[in-house]
DNA sequence: AATTATTTTGAATGATCGTTCAAGAATGTG
DNA sequence: CACATTCTTGAACGATCATTCAAAATAATT
């Protein structure tokens, strides 16, 4: 009974960014099997479709964020300090010369209309990100507050997210976090 | 010589209906053969690719956009009240069964990767929108404070546009832009 | 009505799409 | 070492992709 050959996170990791950077249709099997390695009976073995490969890469891509932001939020002197910590970051992602926002928000525009899995999938995971705020949140504020501030947070990173493709936005969406986010830490 | 028998604006109309919903990538030249009703040939002679037929909708939609916020903004009390109401505008249109966020935004995800023309012009065209706000906040702020105040409204509105695919999140939004555009004159 | 200029038609093109599958190679088990 | 099981290979499939073009139809001009 021979085991898989290849490294299935190294094949997902690919994945992730060649559907990250063009999205579910622009991105073909073809383009896959080239930037793998992989026949594509090797693929269609291990992942069934394109779909489940997609699926696959938008979970470890999802898993991935979650852990990003614990990660910041936990080791930070203040729940407001590391949520500037983190914002400051995504200003800081934008100004990559590989800049492809985020690739749960590509999923989420790209697949709405079609519906389905992988639309409820990005969605979830979306929600469960400002869960998360808001849990962290309530260390500090009220529950009524947590929410509110939860859901502003999100508006302002999908902000990020679209407003990180202008050239030199990184400063003007400093200023304007400052501006909507006025209650958080901002040193100086 | 004959002249078109094709009402041009309609199938830019239908053209900005399926590219909108569905993205470039993933609309075909074939499902504008349907819903236009138009041969292949009369299209290619008509807008010469379906690049060009793509950036006629989105031009289209473009100035669609800006007259809507002008006409809004034009006929308010003040330039604040007009801002409030038009955050309205872009929460209801959330509510819509067949919502689909904003072309515009949707464009500047999907086709940053392969840069190139069409991306470029939805980039500039979101950025002549915040001008536009900036233009009608200077009616009451000073220069600076314009400034900011139009990329804190961008981001918020960006956030709209990607937060909208959550079920239930007008009430959240409506909270959400309270909290982080305080300044704005939200009725009671 | 004849001529000219333009548009419409729709089948056809070659390329690429996601996916399959029979055959061979590789590995674990007895 | 033989057997059973799993994985790899890569050519091939039908479907669909954006696009083309020669021929027919239409409308403006003479």
């Amino acid at each position: 009974m021979a085991k898989a050959q290849f490294d299935r996170n190294k094949v997902v990791d690919q994945s992730i960014a060649l559907f990250w950077q063009h999205g579910y249709s622009a991105s073909s099997m073809q383009q896959v099997v080239k930037s793998t390695g992989l026949k594509p009976g090797s693929i269609y073995l291990a992942f069934g479709s394109k779909e489940g490969l997609f699926r696959e890469a938008l979970e470890t891509y999802a898993q991935n964020s979650i852990t990003r932001i614990r990660t910041i939020l936990d080791s930070a002197a203040s729940v407001g300090e590391g949520i500037c910590t983190l914002l400051e970051k995504f200003v800081e992602d934008s100004t990559r010369t590989d800049y492809c926002s985020c690739f749960l928000v590509k999923t989420q525009l790209e697949l709405a209309s079609v519906g389905g899995e992988l639309h409820e999938f990005a969605s979830s995971r979306l929600l469960a990100i400002e869960a998360e705020f808001c849990r962290y949140l309530e260390r500090e504020y009220d529950a009524t507050l947590s929410k509110q501030r939860a859901t502003s947070i999100m508006l302002h990173i999908f902000g990020l997210r679209v407003y990180g493709y202008h050239p030199g936005a990184a400063q003007r969406m400093r200023d304007g976090l400052r501006a909507g986010l006025s209650w958080l830490p901002w040193g100086e």
